[in-house]
This record gives C-alpha cells, sequence and structure tokens, in this order.
DNA sequence: AGATTAGCGGAGGCAGGCCTCCGGTTAGCA
DNA sequence: TGCTAACCGGAGGCCTGCCTCCGCTAATCT
C-alpha cells in the first residue's frame, strides 16, 4: 500500500498537490458511476482541471485507477482483521457484507475480478488474502457447505453486484438469499 | 409476436432480404456479446452491408434489438407452458434454468430488466407472464421462502448472469447456491 | 524582488461511432 | 430484352474520447 510497483509521488508544489487531490477524487466518483471506461476527459472537467495534468499525473489509466484503489482495497484486510475473533459464520458474514457494501459503490472492483494486468492481479490477491481465511474456517467450522470455493462466493457477491436493484431493501434481501445458499 | 408496434416488414425482393436477415443474425451476435450498446457499424460491417442498408431496414437501434429479440423472449413463454404439469418446485426451477441459460448468451435481455422504453416494457411484461405463476405455485406449495418476489429472482438471476465466471462448472455451482437460497 | 523551472491546460491530430443523403446498381416485370 | 422503381452502400458531417505537445504562468528559492 505504501509502495506499489508503478510509483505516483504525490507532487511537491502546492497547486500541484491541490490537482493531484482534485483529480483523484475525481476519477474515484467516476469509476464509481462509470466503472474502468469512464472518460478521462471527464474527470479532468469534474476535477476543474485540463487533461493535459491528468496524463502529467497518470501517465496511464492505469496509473489513475491504481492510485484510486489500491489504497481501498487495503480495507478489506482491515475489515478481516476486526472480524476474526468472532465465531466462524459470523466473521465471514461480516466480512462478506462489508465486501458487498464496499463493491456497491466501487463497481470497478468487481472489474478487477476478470481483467488481467499487474495491479489487477495484485489487488486480486489483496483480496483473497484478506478473505479467504475466514472462508476457510468458516467451511472447516461445518457452517459452509463443503463444495463452494471461496472464487465462487467471490463471484457470487460480484455478480450480483453488478445487477441493478430496485432499492436497497431488494438489494439486501437478494443478497442474504443467495449468501443463506452457501451455507450447509 | 407477430405483431409488434413499430412494423418493420420483410423486404420484397431477393437481395433487400438477404441483406436484412444477414443483418439480423449480426445483430443477435453482436448484441449478445457486447449488449445493448453493440456498434451500428460493426454490425453493418459483420453482416457485408453498408451501414445505410441497416438504418434503411432498421431506422432506430429499437427497432433492430426489437426484431432480434422479440422472437426469442416468446421462447420463455413457450418453455412455461411445457413445464407447466411438473411439481410447483421443479417447474419452476426448470424455467430458471432455461431463463439463466437464455440470458447467458442475450446479454441484452438483462438490460431490458432496467432500460425505460415501449419495447423494454414489452419484453418485461412477457418474462413476468411466462414465469410469475410458476413462481408463485411454488410460493404458495410453500417450496418458496414466502418473504420473495419474483422480481428479486429474477434480479438474482439476472445479476448473475452479467458475472465472469471461471468455467461453465462454476457459474452452475453458483447459480445452484443461489437458487437453493431461495427455498424454504 | 527577480530568476528559475515545475507545473498548467488546451489546441489539435487521430480514431471510431452515429446518422443522412444521393448517385449508381439491379431485381422483377412485361 | 429493356425499363424502372426499389434498393444498395459509402462518403461525409458531426460528436466524443484518447493522447501529445508546447507556449504561458506562477510557486519557490535566494
Amino acid at each position: 500500500m505504501t509502495d506499489v510497483p508503478v510509483a505516483v509521488r504525490r507532487p511537491q508544489r502546492a497547486d500541484a498537490r491541490r490537482n493531484f487531490d482534485a483529480l483523484l477524487a475525481a476519477a474515484r466518483d467516476a469509476f464509481a458511476e462509470n466503472g474502468t471506461d469512464a472518460s478521462l476527459e471527464d474527470i479532468a472537467r469534474r476535477a476543474g482541471v485540463g487533461i493535459g495534468t491528468l496524463y502529467r499525473n497518470f501517465p496511464t489509466r492505469q496509473d489513475l485507477f491504481e492510485a484510486v484503489y489500491v489504497e481501498e482495497i487495503d480495507q478489506l484486510r482491515q475489515v478481516a482483521e476486526k472480524v476474526a475473533a468472532l465465531p466462524p459464520w459470523q466473521a465471514l458474514s461480516a466480512w462478506m457484507e462489508q465486501f458487498v457494501r464496499y463493491a456497491v459503490t466501487k463497481r470497478a472492483v468487481i472489474e478487477a475480478l476478470n481483467r488481467e494486468s499487474e495491479m489487477f492481479r495484485s489487488c486480486r490477491a489483496t483480496m483473497y488474502a484478506a478473505g479467504e481465511p475466514l472462508f476457510t474456517r468458516a467451511q472447516e467450522a461445518g457452517e459452509v457447505r463443503p463444495d463452494a470455493s471461496f472464487d465462487d462466493v467471490l463471484r457470487m457477491i460480484s455478480g450480483l453486484t453488478g445487477g441493478a436493484f430496485v432499492d436497497d431493501a431488494q438489494r439486501d434481501r437478494v443478497f442474504g438469499f443467495a449468501l443463506s445458499g452457501i451455507r450447509t
């Protein structure tokens, strides 16, 4: 998290730093709304900054994406730690709940499950490292059906996340159904 | 199915008819691959036809979409009839299975759940008319949890369909988990 | 305050998508 | 076989997005 493959350092000068942060915030919003394909020109516009400035700070779309998400993905790890003391199923389900809430607003995370690239691989690795132990523990405790894998669950959740629901209540309900389907 | 709101008649002349059919086939493929947003220019290219010809036969994207899907959606109704004699849960689950198989190759159908327009509304109506009775019957027979609605199920399935899976086996497995989650 | 140089931002070239228009072609009929 | 209306298809205008380049601006240092 502190050290990422392609280093994009925070600029030194005051104006530059301002723009850098504005871009990051704008990108976060844009990615949440439109996924990985959000228009870079639109992001620059939202940030109130020229397109040139965007490209100087983040030479590739990857770089921008990375700057936005690497940190956020780390939250999943933190939640996993917080939750470790709970009983097996409760721990897993709390973590998954967080994952859902997280994925709903960050559509791009879902795409990370599939796309190929250095950084997506690393995001994926972080997710697995965070959640898989919880899953295994719940499974070994006999709380989760033995024919399900952690990957199954992650993809189930991320698929569901991509769907559109009438309202939050429906979404929660449907997630509840689906998750109850992986219990023994 | 024989009569749709905006009539797009099959052309009379031999060459025109050939092109019409080629366009339809190309559109089917393109929509399956890229969803509703498939490039019309690409569809014309696939059909080996000029873009002008596409627009002459299908003045709007809607028209083309309609020509491709209205008929296919009707299959869901047919399956519902075939399956009506089975016991409640089996009937529902057979129909849903068909819906899944169907939706996987026709991504656009999923979008129909959300988009607003005359024709999407009509597609949706057809889907509901086909599947909802089966659902209600299964629910009244106590096979389906009473707090689930047909809409929940449809959206659950269509959400999952949008997700990417490693292989068909995983997809089937995950669908199985999710569907077992709506049983009592 | 003045010099230095990091940083700004938009013009502009390129690509691809949408849709219209119209000169050229040809199927079908007599 | 010859005529003619129906049909073809792509050029071209418009838009939006990607990315590069470079003349100008102003933050920082002395």
